[in-house]
DNA sequence: ATCCATACAGTCCAGATCGGACGGTATGCG
DNA sequence: CGCATACCGTCCGATCTGGACTGTATGGAT
């Protein structure tokens, strides 16, 4: 059964926990908020994910009556044994980033002379402004407690992109200096 | 017809400009020992994807006669004219990053209190070991220096690495310290 | 009241991707 | 010669993807 469950269903099954019962557009908010910063999701799984774990018995499903009919979806026991079951095992994979501009340097060879130089340029005034970004909701969120503590996981976004930020500006420096 | 092309494809066109010719089976394991590193792939697609683009005229196939009729690609001029525009254009999208430790750091207030204490040490033992890894490549690799050019994307995985094991340490600090 | 613009909520689908199982072919070794 | 083990390639169902599309509420201007 655990074979089955993808880390989507994850994520599904963990905002639920930590927001209790959600519709798929609850949920495709409060991803977007929150792991969508570190995780890209498209909205169409959160429609039909939910589905799939309540075949799973891992979600309750609850068709409300309305003019809408929105379902809401909830835990079981067993979600809620699955996911801490998850939480507590090793974790064997290793991160994988996907960065087309670590591509394009890879390959820059075949391309014209100027063009290390320029992506350099590009990826330091990238990575310059997210870090802003980031610096910006941090100080925004750490009055409120409860967000404060899921902020953790923003202060591992945050090294890597200074990590980032230090390989292309020393990059630049031995392109152009 | 640029539209049509995926990162996928740049990474196919890409090594054939950097080895030369190529059949899908030199693909796989030019890419397991290169890109690999930083850029997952699995092999199906690098039987696929050369006929895609033999279909778009970017690269030309020659099929051997032998006793396994392997097929041999080779950069057509549009083809290296695609990937050299490629190069030199502006890179829209961020690097994508999925990790898993993050998604569980970040469910953890539903788990066990200990989850993370051993979350964290796992994680530094992990990053540390492919921090090893990739130091042990650089020391058997910068003596050659063809490898040695290439070796540039590496120090980026390597300050990602870096980033990694400074957030998981002090997180371990805070958390059992 | 009626109309439009806009945001909100959900569905759908045709490709792209995925990984793993499988089937053939060479190579080495007892 | 026969077997095991690498090497090489194909195939397929299952997922994932993003974007187009439908419909529903809201609210302001007319």
């Amino acid at each position: 059964m655990a074979e089955r469950l993808s880390p989507t269903s994850y994520v599904v099954l963990g905002t639920i926990a930590l927001r209790g019962p959600s519709t798929s557009y609850d949920l495709k908010r409060a991803v977007g908020r929150s792991i969508g910063y570190f995780w890209h999701f498209p909205h169409a799984q959160l429609y039909s994910e939910p589905q799939r774990l309540v075949d799973l018995g891992l979600l309750e499903a609850e068709t409300e009556e309305g003019g809408r009919r929105r379902r809401t979806f909830r835990l079981t026991d067993t979600g809620r044994d699955e996911l801490r079951a998850w939480l507590a095992e090793p974790t064997p994979e290793h991160f994988q980033m996907r960065d087309i501009a670590e591509l394009k340097l890879f390959f820059n060879e075949v391309g014209a002379p100027g063009d290390v130089e320029r992506l350099a340029r590009e990826q330091v005034a990238a990575h310059r402004e997210r870090i802003a970004v980031y610096e910006d909701m941090q100080e925004r969120y750490t009055s409120l407690d409860a967000v404060a503590k899921r902020m953790i996981t923003l202060r591992l976004g945050l090294e890597m992109e200074h990590a980032a930020l230090r390989f292309w500006s020393s990059l630049l420096d031995e392109v152009s200096g």
